[in-house]
RNA sequence: GGUCGGUUGGCCGAGUGGUUAGGCAACGGUCUGCAAAACCGUGUACGGCGGUUCAAAUCCGCCACCGACCUCCA
């Protein structure tokens, strides 16, 4: 197999043929969710985005050691109520242990995952699981001269930091532009500079969440936990960092700082970042409150919706744009993935009861080298699914009797179908009736149709037709073919 | 204000110096007792104005509009 394969790194703005540390193993760190909330449809995109590359890289025989951290301390409110980290905010609003709250969200979080048929990552650490660590990376960049302490907060000095390296790299920010366009902020006179930020930080009251440290009793700096972990589990460099565009300044260009002066060099060889998704042109997020969950979603249950959409259209939907584009939410949209991807599962049905004939009318060499070209290309999963459209229309055609395709090329269009629509893109089967209830429905419908069979040889059209408008009131779409009939029940 | 990105046919969304993206919708046809499904065919789109070039949606410049980030929002 062509292991050949270019992604788009952040850090050179440039596209690159990747090319891992050790030969056959990738370590790779994503930022994951902070468990506050509702998983939605931000969090679905980051999460597809990594997945996909996960199962590629995983496809392509690497052994990958994925890492995806959940944030359950450290994020600070930014507003009247400072000091105070979100998961204790929410958890006294609702009267619940934060950990408790911590907890809920992750099994929330989890359940949405697992809907969407993301792979769990190879390891999930949470940032409460790793204080120690945390605290020993700020005790590193302290010994090295890039932090102070102030009022029992430890901050990072940047402009120190930016004095022999240059903050800003990935994110393209100067540093003077940055310190003329500082806004005011809470917290700031401990400071030495406007643009340093926390390693760690001393706990006021009201907040919930704290750990002793050298310094205070407090909680680490929001950008330490990514530092801290992926150290900790693929090495002080490992190949590639995940996460959403809004991440990129501060919480990476910070990262990459604190590595740098906590261990000397650069950890990540390639900065990867997905694209937001948008709603009316507008970015989504928690805090402007425009957000659709997960569940809302899958349950149709949003003022925005005109619909439910199953987890596999949601799915579809956000692979068929590229992961560093845009991509705008609308009901239409999401129709038309969800035709679309109804489109493909059939297709795949119907090459499983393909039979296969003398020779090839087909050309399925040149479809895999187009699918794997697309895949190779930044993961340009959209050109994949057109390329697996025409596939679509090969199947259906073979079905139809317009083409024909040799045992062998069945053999390879079906494992190339397979791998790259259930193993890479991850799109499965949805409601597959497999209940007790499902299988005597299907034999009851079974049996009307067979009637209906009888009456259309009788040319009793009357009852044939009967029979058919009934099922078709009740949900059932009836597709008659040459050698009898088919049929599919549509939950709506 | 600074930095970065975007503007593609009815909708979504790829692409990028000269050859069909693809999906959904629409229209016509084949098939069918009639439908449905499937299949075949049809769209000549790239924000505006200049420039480079034999050739620009694709490169350059200017303008307009939109968005993201700018110290804690995936």
């Amino acid at each position: 197999m062509d292991r050949k394969f270019i992604l788009y790194n952040t850090l050179s703005r440039k596209k690159e043929l990747f090319a891992p540390i050790h030969p056959n193993r990738v370590g790779m760190y994503v930022c994951g969710p902070t468990v506050y909330g509702e998983a939605h449809l931000g969090h679905a995109r980051a999460a597809i985005t990594f997945d996909l590359l996960f199962r590629y890289l995983t496809h392509l025989g690497y052994k990958v050691r994925y890492v995806r951290n959940i944030t359950d301390v450290g994020h600070l409110v930014n507003d009247a109520d400072e000091g105070e980290d979100k998961i204790g905010r929410k958890a006294k609003l609702e009267q619940l242990e934060p950990m408790e709250i911590v907890q809920r969200y992750t099994l929330s979080y989890h359940k949405n995952m697992n809907e969407l048929n993301v792979l769990p990552p190879s390891i999930e650490p949470r940032a409460s699981g790793h204080i120690i660590e945390q605290i020993a990376v700020v005790k590193q960049i302290l010994e090295a001269g890039y932090a102070y302490e102030s009022n029992g907060s430890v901050y990072f000095d940047v402009e120190k930091y930016a004095k022999t390296h240059n903050y800003g790299t990935l994110s393209g920010r100067r540093i003077e532009d940055l310190l003329s366009n500082t806004r005011e902020l809470d917290g700031q006179e401990e400071k030495h500079s406007s643009l340093d930020f926390a390693l760690w930080k001393k706990a006021s009251p009201e907040h919930i969440m704290h750990w002793p440290s050298p310094w205070s009793e407090g909680f680490p700096g929001w950008h330490m936990e990514c530092t801290a972990m992926s150290c900790k589990y693929l090495g002080d460099v490992f190949d590639i960092h995940g996460g959403g565009m809004d991440l990129i300044f501060p919480h990476h260009e910070a990262e990459i700082a604190q590595s740098v002066a906590a261990y000397g060099k650069e950890s990540v060889h390639y900065w990867m970042h997905n694209n937001l998704i948008t709603i009316n042109g507008q970015k989504m997020g928690k805090s402007l409150g425009n957000f659709i969950t997960l569940d809302e979603l899958f349950s149709g249950n949003h003022r925005l919706l005109e619909q439910a959409y199953s987890p596999m259209t949601i799915r579809f939907f956000i692979l068929q744009a590229h992961y560093r584009s845009p991509l705008d939410f609308s009901n239409e949209a999401l129709q038309a993935a969800e035709k679309g991807m109804d489109r493909l599962m059939k297709a795949a049905q119907v090459l499983s009861k393909l039979t296969p004939s003398a020779s090839s009318s087909i050309d399925v060499a040149t479809l895999k080298s187009n699918c794997y070209e697309a895949m190779s290309d930044d993961m340009n999963s959209p050109i994949l699914i057109a390329h697996l459209f025409d596939a679509v229309k090969m199947i259906n055609s073979i079905n139809d009797g317009k083409d024909s395709v040799s045992e062998t090329d069945l053999k390879e269009l079906q494992s190339l179908f397979h791998d790259f629509v259930f193993n890479i893109l991850g799109l499965k089967e949805e409601a597959v009736g497999t209940s007790n209830h499902d299988q005597i429905m299907g034999q009851v419908v079974d049996l009307l149709l067979n009637l209906r069979l009888e009456a259309k040889n009788n040319k009793d059209w009357g009852t044939a037709d009967h029979i058919r408008n009934e099922l078709t009131q009740l949900g059932f779409e009836v597709k008659d073919r040459k050698d009898g009939f088919e049929w599919e029940f549509k939950e709506k």
